[in-house]
Parts: C-alpha cells; structure tokens; sequence
DNA sequence: ATTTAAAATATGTTAAAACAATTATCGTTT
DNA sequence: AAACGATAATTGTTTTAACATATTTTAAAT
C-alpha cells in the first residue's frame, strides 16, 4: 500500500519530505506487528531490543551507556528497562569491579531461551520480507545508511 | 554511517533483518531530531503531527476519526492530544450539530503561525536531504511501500 | 415508538517514556 | 591528599501512551 493511501494524503512537499514521512510510518508499522509477537511473552519491544543487543555481546557484557547509545534511549529508560529484564531473570547485571561507575550486563541463558523462541515466531513473519530481492534489501539498507550521513 | 557501525552489531540473520533494523533505527534517529525542533514550541511530536494534518484540510475541518485514521501512530489517543492542542489556542474543536456524536476540529490562526514558524527550520533540516537525488528518495519510498504490502 | 445495535468520542487506569535531580565513583588538578 | 569536575548510573516526578470501559447520539430493527 502506497503511503498516500495509508495516511490518506495526496500531496506532499517533495519527494524527500514524503521519504520521511514514510520511513516513521512504516517503523510503526513494524514496532507493531513485532508488539502483537511479543505480548505473549510478556516483552515490550525496547525489551525485545536490549535483550537482541545483549545477545550480539553474549558472552561478552555491555555497559548501560553502550545499551543506550545503541538503542537510542535515554539513559534512565534504559536503567530500568534492565531491571525490568533481570527481575523476569533475563539478564545479569553486576557492578564493574574495574570501575565502580559502571555496570555489567549480560544476556542469561534463560534470555537467549526466550529470544530463540521469539526469533522462530519472527523469523516465519519476515519470509513475507522474501517479496523482496536480497538486491532490494541492500538498497534500501543503503540508501537509509546515507539518510543518517 | 552504516547500521552496523551505528548499532555495533557486524552480523544479521539476513539482509532482509538488516532493513528492518535499520528502518527502526532510522526512524528513531529521525523523531529524536524532529522532538529537538520541536521542544522549544512545546510541542510534541503526535501534536506536531495532529496540526499538520489539519493544515492540510485547513479551512475546512476533521473529524476525531479522521485524525485517528491519518495520524502516524494508529494508537494514539487523538481525542486527549486534541485537548491539549486547544488549551494552548492551536485548535478548535466544536460538536458537530449534524451529527452530535462526532466533533469538527480545526486549525486556529494561532495554529497555522507556529506550524508556520516549524516549517522554516524542519525544512533548513530537510535540506541536508538533499544528498539524495530525487529518484533515490522515490526508489526508497517505492520499496518502503513493497515492504508493507 | 421502543428496543437494540452501532458509531464517535471521552474517560479511567495502568504501564512506559521524558525530564530533572541525585548518588557514587573516578580521574585530575593543585 | 583534598578539592574539583567529569562520568556512569539510578531515583523521583511529571507527562504521555496503551488498553479497557463508559457515555452520548444516531441508525436500524421489531
């Protein structure tokens, strides 16, 4: 569906304009579908991002400030959203003996159970992606890489 | 830069999970600039939005339903966010006497300035977009499009 | 004409995000 | 070493979003 129907407007600025409009929309879109994925598991889809992030670390730890600058939060949300993890046992968090200021997290084994679980729900969701040609993909990817410089 | 240099991740499932990545990321990075426009108006990103798409049907109004249906985010609570437009003198919103169940809302004069006021420093941002060709913005909107369906 | 169902919006409640201020630790300067 | 500023994370508060439920009005059915 063409985002003129979906938001049901004719006219835009400009091409680059509508290209903004489109890339919010269809984020939304997206953070959607993966939230219907999710919600039998009791995670919000900032959860969903930490734990994936953590899980590019494991074995190694990440940093609050590394899991905030990749997840493009602010600092305090992401202080709780761990501990929002940790409670339901999905990750570590311990204090970096190294420097006490900071903190350690690590994704557990009962976090990469549940998000292996998921990634099977949301792997069968992405085949729909297989519309597209790898090539496509790789334009799209690119051409967002150059938006953001 | 590249996502995978932006979220430090150097390997995807697939090139197809990259774009969704990506597409999240993006779009975060993009609402992050825009809130920056915005805070100094007192204006959120969902109000923003609600204004232009009264603009767009300025002089004439829109329905709650209306709003609902074009806004970015389909969950939002446009009846609240109209409220809070109108305390500050943005909107009006009157019950409409040929259907009392619905209500017309519209853009004030008030409304229109500061909209205006936005507009010339968003389109100083989206200037840098310009990078861009014409066409690479309507190949991305075109696969945007593709993507949801 | 009354009842029922549907439509449009509003409201109440809970969870999450945004914002501001605070605490704890470290590195550096004097 | 004491004082200072910077860094990393947390905590308190306010605002906004998400979800469910309620209210008001209209249209349809009996």
């Amino acid at each position: 569906m063409k985002i003129e129907d979906a938001i049901q407007q004719t006219k835009f600025k400009s091409e680059y304009h509508k290209m903004v409009i489109n890339i919010l929309y269809t984020s939304k879109w997206i953070e959607e579908q993966n939230a219907v994925v999710l919600k039998p598991f009791g995670i919000s889809n900032q959860q969903f991002n930490i734990l994936r992030i953590l899980r590019g670390q494991h074995p190694k730890c990440a940093s609050m400030t590394t899991l905030q600058e990749r997840m493009l939060d602010k600092m305090s949300n992401a202080s709780r959203l761990v501990e929002k993890l940790r409670v339901k046992g999905y990750v570590l968090r311990t204090i970096d003996e190294k420097n006490r200021r900071q903190v350690k997290v690590n994704i557990t084994d009962k976090g990469l159970e549940i998000l292996q679980k998921i990634d099977v729900i949301m792997a069968n969701k992405e085949k729909e992606f297989e519309k597209f040609s790898v090539d496509e993909a790789f334009v799209l990817n690119d051409l967002l890489d150059k938006l953001r410089n």
